[in-house]
DNA sequence: GTATTTTAATTTGCATACAAAGTATTTGCA
DNA sequence: TGCAAATACTTTGTATGCAAATTAAAATAC
């Protein structure tokens, strides 16, 4: 190998890629029973912290993209878990706030979090609080 | 908030969804000079390490889909990156393989690594390293 | 007070990620 | 030997992630 530094063991990125595509794969089986998928738990999440807000606040809350966003809470509508009002004072904002079925749901979700805590038992809490540090520091570098 | 683990900001997953793909997203300028995506760029890390490996081997060390793999490998090999050939002891079997382009393309991508790497201050080496472990056993769980 | 710019969101086109179904070979086993 | 099961890929349909273009409305500028 010419260049160790592009050895794939040595990748930070591919470690972070694995990594992600894994969690999300593991919280599949959780979610399909609540026919969420893993963006759409995110929104789910994002609203049971703070209902009612603009699609531009729940980007920043979530970091989903913009374009997936509209195709997301469209899905999500048309399975009643939440509605998109128009803002009165702002035309061109849209309010996203839970229905009734979304707001029950999060009584279904709250196994979720340790089931998936299960599925990782090689990590201890103090290195899962040690890598939500980490991860912090690479986000603050992202923006 | 009802159920604090669910609060966004308690979960790894979601650090790990914003960290993996931003991380995919500071690599996109370095990678468009080169005319790849980043699952691309994996490939070509992982034939810069051992050339001629079945699809089967490059779907292990990328972890990439293999649904996705087909596709991905379809336009390198329409860019003249690699090619891919059968292998006549087991004709299941693609054996892939880089092409000169592919093979030259390694040294334009040298610098890559540390230009990434310029983009994370807040990151040292150490700190580096500790995610690399905590990243490893994460994905030590996943199998 | 209208033109320009900015902001909020949607749309479009491309590239995966993934599950599930399908195809072609090869193995294993009765 | 012959056939079911396993293996190696490919294909298909759905759901993002992302950049770029577009639309509509509000904010600013002059």
């Amino acid at each position: 190998m010419k260049y160790p530094q592009l050895k794939l063991d040595n990748q930070l990125c591919h470690r972070l890629y694995m990594a992600s595509n894994g969690i999300a794969r593991a919280y599949r089986d959780s979610l399909n029973q609540l026919d969420l998928t893993y963006p759409q738990y995110v929104v789910m999440m994002a609203l049971w912290e703070k209902d009612q807000i603009s699609i531009a606040e729940l980007l920043e809350k979530t970091a989903i993209d913009g374009g997936a966003m509209t195709q997301i809470l469209k899905k999500m509508s048309d399975k009643a878990l939440l509605s998109i009002i128009k803002d009165s004072q702002d035309k061109r904002k849209r309010l996203v706030q839970l229905e009734a079925k979304g707001k029950a749901m999060q009584d279904q979700a709250a196994d979720i979090p340790s089931q998936i805590r299960c599925r990782f038992p090689s990590i201890n809490e103090q290195q899962a609080l040690q890598l939500i540090e980490l991860l912090d520091l690479v986000n603050s570098d992202l923006n």
